[in-house]
DNA sequence: GACATAGTTGCAGAGTTACGCAATAATATA
DNA sequence: TATATTATTGCGTAACTCTGCAACTATGTC
């Protein structure tokens, strides 16, 4: 069924769709991280890091590897970083455009 | 402000977050639609397709122009595509590894 | 101007998501 | 076993999203 299959890639753009996932996703770029350093570096409260990584890992865009008393989070398929990367180009070549909009009206 | 720039992002990719949208997008793949047409494609009303196309133009993923009584949307960043592309890539390869998993439950 | 066609907008309801707070689970150590 | 640390879960509230329906706007034709 094709409406299944973007019923599914919707749910990973949901995913990624809150800007805190997207900086935990942009945390664990350069490798693994335990949830308490991912808090730390967002800044924000431990149960709301917790519920966000949950999101992630019920949608399969991290995989979680227990040590001890620490659970290390980790980018489960590289082209999700990829994927982000290409929107944020999108997002930055928006920006430029809106910037050159912005010079040409102060020029005139 | 980086927090910013995690917002814009994920504004984008809450706009591709439903799957009527993102076969919208689909359907723009190839090229210019026009809004009678993409709503013949997906069969749904006008109103709900013309409610999706405001989202994604508001976001700048597509863009318009009018000709004559019919207005003709196109995806304004081919960009938005190849992330799209990428996404699909990691839901395909989700679902063999599923796939897979439950073969070897299968054999056991 | 009257009418048809193409598309948009406003609104209300049903449903979903985000977040803080408190409680709980899992592991390690004394 | 008691305690500390790390992380998750449940719950309530506020904010947001999706959709259908009806009304509206814009363009073209008679």
């Amino acid at each position: 069924m094709k409406n299944e299959l973007f019923k599914l890639q919707s749910e990973i753009c949901k995913t990624m769709a809150n800007p805190k996932r997207l900086e935990i996703i942009y945390a664990l770029k350069s490798g693994e991280r335990t949830a308490g350093e991912i808090t730390e570096s967002l800044g924000v409260s431990k149960a709301n890091v917790s519920q966000h990584l949950a999101v992630l890992k019920a949608c399969g865009v991290v995989s979680t590897r227990r040590e001890g008393v620490n659970i290390h989070y980790k980018i489960s398929n590289p082209k999700i970083i990829e994927a982000c990367a290409l929107m944020r180009e999108v997002l930055i070549e928006q920006l430029e455009e809106r910037e050159k909009l912005i010079k040409t009206l102060k020029t005139v």
